[in-house]
DNA sequence: TCCCTTATTGAAAACGTTTTTATTCTGTTG
DNA sequence: CAACAGAATAAAAACGTTTTCAATAAGGGA
């Protein structure tokens, strides 16, 4: 009994192609054709050996793997945070879309890998490092301005991606989005049907894709009632609960303010009521306000208001599921959907005659 | 001009240690020595071999050096997502942690890899799926239950982890907590002061560790008051904004309703003030609401709440310190923090005399 | 002058896979 | 009966590192 001998009274350790070569008296080569499947190891050679790896708790080491493959694995998601002024609620619910990408990516070997940006320039720069460093095998990302450097880069790259969201360039990439060009024109359709001809359109950032969107609804909708469209009353800036109530303090204080607010979403909504609140002003009686909403919150605020509702972990079931096909070389024309969120009525969204 | 020669007109590859090894006549030992700054090596070589790195855009292949070292760099962080009745806002911005961890992450290898949980039962399957297959190099997670299944397991196993939260059994382990018995005395205890005798908890599942400090908290204010607590006053339940509101009403339909309330998060603060909205209360007036908040919102509310108010992005940068340092090595018990959260007065919270 | 120590670098092995190529064996065909 | 085709498996190479061990050179003391 040498006590150096080094190898069986070690703790148990992972079993690997190895040692199911040893075990089952095969070669290594043969163990890891018949575990993946592969046609030409016969019938009961790969039975025997997949019941010696069952029995052994064989898992096959995703680092060895990795590296003869080439592959990583792991989905890149840029999550944008905005260091807006001193911690205010964006409203962005990231967590619902990871979970809906979560989702799609079960029962394969992807895992989410996160990836903190603060704005699209800085995404750029992380998409960069990630196609470089190799530190992914595809991209998922949202926030898309209407000329995204993420995506002029990526495509150019040819790196798989999938974008929530679409720019403004023809360009042929994956992506799942909200028809926020009809979303915006059937809000704001409703305002003016209510009697509403001064109608505020709180946007994000200009340069994002989707804010033209709905600019481009808003103004469609006047013009199908042969009416001018408010540009005056389009307020851009961030999604924060601060912006919605500055809004519509400064929105207010106009010559000829708005009657109708057309909101972004939740934590704007929220500002605005705030905003409301200090004016002495009440939703649903002295103007109206119609809501965009990520999360089913709308219900809960005082008044509950009209919105456009659109669960966002089902956008992120399907940038998942494109994700995982665009890796397996789906062409990106072939994964693109567009969703119309639901309206939900909660306020009839009439003008109140004598109204200031 | 041979067409089939292989190398030469082939797209720049990435360099290698074999590259470089070639380029400036060193072999690849001294190469990998070299850049990983090994005293063996004189400085006049590393200096050359640097220099030829940085001219040729060299970066480690994390693939070879995971496979070699054994190492994932990757921090797995489990991430609750409450399948609540159907899409219910709870709150939970995960967003935060995540920005606070990346944070701390910047500059180390580490990334962020998101496992989605269900619960802590669905969060022990996870974490041993990433301890057995090797996912991660460590852990991070948050939710934790007075018994954890998951502390239990990783302290068992000896795997490296930092929790959000503290459970109830003596163990050592890195973490970071809210000390949320004195935040929960702290806001009994001015409800007292204003003339409250009848104060309800809007609490979470009452298996979560940070529910039992509330609690715990709750009835310290009342004995030091020399007051009987109000257990019947206590709910326990989700984290939801719909919990908030059906707590609201089915308190004030008691015999003895409640003239004051302590929220646990943003969510059900918005939904105790749609449920006093729909009985036609104030706060501030008819009852008094003291939240708590993570994420700076509740000045926003109708009427702005006094809250406690930590933002959760700091919790999120410590976890982050604490993980790579738990990784290098450090005892667990010299990694861990306990908060208290600032009290934001916004109002007198003094009971109005003449209330139902 | 020779040997021994020390400093520096090179060579090789190892991590766990997958894939390509080689080998062995069996059965068939001219 | 020799050659050959085909099927099954084994052997080896490769992915890109890091680490261990061996080799070489230089310098110093006897």
């Amino acid at each position: 009994m040498n006590p150096k001998k080094p190898q069986a009274q070690m703790v148990a350790q992972r079993p690997t192609v190895k040692t199911l070569a040893q075990t089952t008296g095969y070669s290594i080569g043969t163990i890891s054709k018949a575990l993946r499947n592969s046609p030409v190891v016969t019938a009961e050679t790969k039975e025997r050996i997949r019941e010696a790896a069952r029995k052994a708790g064989y898992q096959a080491n995703m680092r060895g793997v990795s590296l003869r493959s080439g592959k990583t694995f792991q989905a890149a998601v840029l999550m944008p945070v905005t260091v807006a002024e001193g911690f205010e609620w964006d409203g962005v619910e990231y967590t619902q879309i990871l979970s809906g990408i979560s989702q799609a990516l079960e029962g394969s070997a992807y895992r989410i890998s996160i990836h903190v940006i603060r704005d699209a320039e800085d995404g750029r720069l992380a998409a960069q490092r990630i196609v470089d460093a190799g530190l992914a095998d595809g991209l998922i990302f949202s926030g898309i301005l209407a000329e995204d450097p993420r995506i002029d880069f990526l495509v150019e790259r040819n790196f798989p991606f999938v974008a929530l969201g679409r720019c403004r360039k023809p360009l042929a990439y994956a992506h799942v989005d909200v028809d926020n060009d009809w979303a915006a024109f059937a809000a704001t359709e409703r305002l003016i049907a209510g009697g509403h001809r001064r109608i505020a359109l709180i946007n994000p950032d200009g340069r994002l894709s989707y804010a033209m969107d709905r600019i481009d609804g808003f103004r469609r909708a006047f013009a199908q009632g042969g009416l001018a469209p408010c540009d005056d009353l389009i307020a851009a800036g961030g999604l924060s609960t601060r912006f919605g109530k500055e809004s519509v303090l400064r929105l207010r204080h106009m010559p000829d303010p708005p009657t109708g607010f057309i909101c972004v979403n939740e934590a704007t909504t929220l500002g605005v009521l705030a905003g409301l609140a200090e004016l002495n002003l009440a939703a649903g009686r002295d103007v109206d306000v119609i809501a965009y909403d990520d999360i089913n919150v709308s219900a809960y605020f005082a008044p509950p208001l009209t919105t456009f509702y659109l669960p966002i972990e089902r956008l992120g079931r399907k940038l998942g599921e494109f994700f995982l096909r665009r890796i397996a070389g789906e062409e990106p024309a072939a994964l693109q959907e567009l969703y119309r969120p639901d309206l939900v009525v909660r306020q009839a969204n009439q003008q109140q005659r004598g109204t200031p």
